[in-house]
DNA sequence: CCTATTTCAGATGGACTGAGATAC
DNA sequence: CGTATCTCAGTCAATCTGAAATAG
């Protein structure tokens, strides 16, 4: 009498606000798990990604590069402040500004962590061949552009 | 000095983990815009959706049907209930199950939502052709099916 | 005895708002 | 003056856990 798995009605299944929302859960839980043991988060990895490729920033700027929150950017600075995986220091040109540089700790945190997320980028995208995964990767981008 | 949009680094722009949960976050907006005058949000629709497939259920199928939590099914229910879009008895056959059904009013209902976000789903595949929203959904679904 | 269902209380991480202090 | 930056306090919807009460 109960259905074991996917008695997903019609009209869910095929709604595409609805698939990238349970797409993006299955995405966070890979993401979740592959970073576990690191003590860092998605965002923590943004901002260090961040400063990686455009060098000392300031948090306003790290707030729009990546899409976080300007009070979300404080409490992920403060954090990896905190585990010396970055440096905040004012700055003297613009004195309501923090330039955030990453540490030598930082680089070699994202390193580890840009190892373990292209396991998760894997694990998400298993039975998808390389055509598929740069089509999915494309149609997405597109997505995104068009807003 | 500052970069207006788009300075998002390499690694994060095509990071598909990423990509899902931007293109999830548009898909919200979209979903909560098209919604905002109902009274209802995505989970009203999926379990009222539901009901309409496959008639009269427990909320224990509802959840399972919809991946949405037992605990969060009850609030829902409980809402949806209280607006007389449904109606809750208990199941006499198996008295620790509430047997939900839809009402008239929560098909009508129902119907508004459908048209509404219909209009949500055009907003988030702007751009796209009919034969990349069909790729779209598939490569979606497929990343589902594989979990 | 174990499992299933409904329910509640609460934790969590993420997105977001509003306002204050400071400085351009 | 208005605008930009950093910060804090707090809201919000959604996901999820644990446990209790009840019943199969």
């Amino acid at each position: 009498m109960e259905i074991a798995h996917e008695g997903t009605p019609d009209r869910l299944r095929t709604l595409p606000t609805r698939l990238v929302n349970q797409v993006a859960l299955v995405a966070d839980r890979a993401t979740e798990r592959a970073l576990e043991a690191t003590g860092s988060r998605r965002h923590h990895y943004a901002l260090l990604a961040t400063l990686a490729q455009v060098g000392p920033a300031s948090q306003a700027d790290l707030g729009r590069r990546t899409r976080i929150d300007r009070s979300d950017v404080v409490a992920i600075v403060n954090d990896l402040a905190d585990r010396g995986l970055i440096e905040r220091t004012p700055d003297p040109a613009d004195r309501r500004r923090n330039i955030v540089t990453l540490t030598r700790q930082g680089r070699r945190h994202l390193e580890d962590l840009d190892t373990r997320l292209a396991g998760a980028q894997d694990e998400l995208l298993t039975g998808l061949t390389a055509a598929e995964r740069a089509e999915f990767i494309r149609l997405l981008t597109h997505i995104l552009d068009r807003q």
